[in-house]
DNA sequence: ATAATATGTTAGACTAGACTAACAAATGTT
DNA sequence: AACATTTGTTAGTCTAGTCTAACATATTAT
């Protein structure tokens, strides 16, 4: 089985693949917060172990195997999130850390538990879809709110790229998921969005947060 | 922080010298699985660490922050056990792989969320006790059922030494914490016991296991 | 008291996973 | 095309934790 380290650079991967397609190394270098040496070292042992395909200079490919892997990782995270929302009261903005070390505990049982528990979620408090046990994520047709325009109705349902200062903004604001949101202007300049919505009667987003909300026509 | 491995030899420690008092490094080997050179090196972190005194060629002694350190990994364990039983629906002899790993997840917060949701229990599903926040463990008076007399009622409320194989055994016996059992005789070549219980007329133990469990009058 | 056994130590090697320093290849810019 | 920059590689080192082989000290038994 793979080791802690090796599903981290998985989980890596698979998220920088599925933004840029090709994953070169120097960006893994980074996301992961280690050196190019290092990466370039285990990008070789993940090769040996058959997660990836790599050619000196060529950009780094995961197999199927790879992908299946990562995203059964991903699970591990994302159902641990929602149960600890769910099941032991924690906030959103409190659990990525924890999950990111119960991912790696080795006991299937102890996931499917928590999967059944939370009866069969779907998404993990952040709106993140959960990869099923075969590792296929579903696939919602989820719009960034950014994209959207005046008049419109939407609900909140995922974020982008979640951070804990994200997360503390949208509380912040008392913005959570399913909360409806109204666009009532976007100002031309920088493009930032009036909305209302609940009791708040109108609250201005900057771009820079409006594209990291994915919303659904209400 | 302590890393895993420091856990498991301070948990491993305190086991051994709760039974012996002193404990000798090849024991400790034993217990651990750990070829004695290995555990020989580990003793000098240790030592460095602050959580034992050991002079060459003597036995191990653990500082008083060795103690405590260890009882706090105990009780992450004995914590994990409780929720894992209570809260998630697993087996008594399901638990301890499980809560072997997590008891090194490093999230106080974890462990105070389930502490609290299983309403601050003083022993785990063995019966055994949780040591508090400070480290500090709940003494019961606990007597082994091999040491009582013929004509006794009592109740099981504590394993000695819990391993798989006792609790699959007590399983089959429908023998579970809280039941309550009368000795009928006791065989005195053997030392096994005649036992009646709940629906059961009557039952047999041997010694061995009769050592094994604590049991408090009725 | 000496031999046998159990226990502990030293020295040296290995693995996983990280690092820095220095160099090489590819890519981008004028 | 030439240079600068970015990206990738090699070589060598480090740490934590493990191992075996060989030797040393204590303890137990005769």
């Amino acid at each position: 089985m793979a080791s802690p380290t090796v599903e981290n650079y998985l989980k890596a991967l698979y998220g920088l693949a599925n933004e840029a397609g090709e994953i070169n190394l120097s960006d893994l270098s980074i996301h992961l917060e280690v050196s190019k040496p290092s990466v370039n070292s285990m990008v070789k042992t993940l090769m040996q172990q058959g997660w990836v395909i790599y050619e000196k200079y060529k950009p780094i490919k995961m197999t199927k195997a790879g992908r299946k892997a990562a995203a059964l990782v991903i699970r591990k995270h994302r159902l641990t999130e929602m149960f600890l929302v769910k099941k032991m009261g924690f906030a959103w903005d409190e659990v990525h850390d924890i999950a990111e070390q119960i991912e790696h505990i080795k006991a299937p049982e102890f996931f499917d538990r928590m999967d059944h528990l939370l009866d069969f979620p779907k998404v993990d408090p952040h709106g993140s879809p959960i990869p099923d046990k075969e590792g296929n994520v579903p696939v919602f047709n989820y719009k960034k709110l950014s994209e959207c325009l005046v008049g419109d109705r939407v609900r909140l349902v995922g974020l982008n790229q979640s951070s804990k200062e994200l997360l503390e903004f949208l509380d912040s604001r008392n913005i959570g998921l399913q909360v409806e949101l109204e666009i009532k202007s976007i100002e031309p300049f920088d493009h930032s969005m009036l909305l209302t919505y609940a009791q708040h009667p109108s609250e201005t987003l900057s771009q820079k947060v409006c594209e990291r909300l994915l919303v659904e026509k209400v």
